[in-house]
DNA sequence: CGCATTTGACCCGCGC
DNA sequence: GCGCGGGTCAAATGCG
């Protein structure tokens, strides 16, 4: 939990093989302050508190008594999931990473005070809403900024052997990521 | 020819 | 109400 390594999902890389080379590392990672609030935290460690806030809302804790609270937890969770965000900065050559999912682009956008363009994409698979923007870090144009919004309701399709997340945490996709 | 990408138009929320 | 900026749509285009 202390620490993330990113390892590349391509099935050719052993499940232990991380990527630790300057030309493609994971840098920092941001997280939603609360899973319904747009602003991010800037974390350089995914916080205990974070994860107990999602396990908390898909595991309400089992009790006879208070059926109303595991509901309305049950209920926080779905909307936490359909809107959190998750953002990832690397290093990469690449605008694309392989994550493992199938995407569609279906935009592209100059954004104000950047000098790269934000691109826009829909995980392809149907019925999953799971979309994801792509861009370049205006300060350093080495680095790519991938945001993945919502939660995929189906497995990548071809990293199975990768979810290695604790079933109570949202993987965004990202099975490469182990806590 | 079928499908993904491109790209300008359109939409919508927000601040003034 | 209007303009701006970010997000999405969809027709045109490209590519296998």
């Amino acid at each position: 939990m202390e620490n993330f390594q990113y390892s590349n999902p391509n099935p050719n890389y052993g499940a232990t093989d991380f990527i630790e080379t300057p030309e493609f590392e994971l840098s920092d990672y941001l997280f939603p302050v609360d899973g319904l609030n747009d602003d991010f935290l800037l974390q350089n460690e995914m916080t205990s508190e974070f994860i107990q806030s999602i396990s908390s809302y898909s595991n309400p804790a089992p009790s006879s008594t208070n059926n109303i609270k595991c509901t309305k937890g049950v209920k926080k969770y779905n909307k936490v999931i359909a809107k959190s965000r998750v953002a990832f900065r690397f290093k990469s050559d690449l605008e694309v990473l392989d994550d493992g999912f199938k995407w569609r682009k279906y935009g592209k956008k100059m954004v104000k005070n950047s000098p790269n363009p934000r691109n826009y994409y829909k995980c392809s698979t149907g019925g999953c809403n799971v979309k994801k923007r792509v861009e370049r870090d205006n300060d350093d144009s080495s680095y790519v900024i991938t945001t993945y919004e919502g939660i995929h309701n189906h497995e990548s399709p071809c990293v199975l052997h990768f979810t290695q997340f604790p079933p109570n945490i949202p993987t965004y996709g990202l099975h490469n990521l182990h806590l």
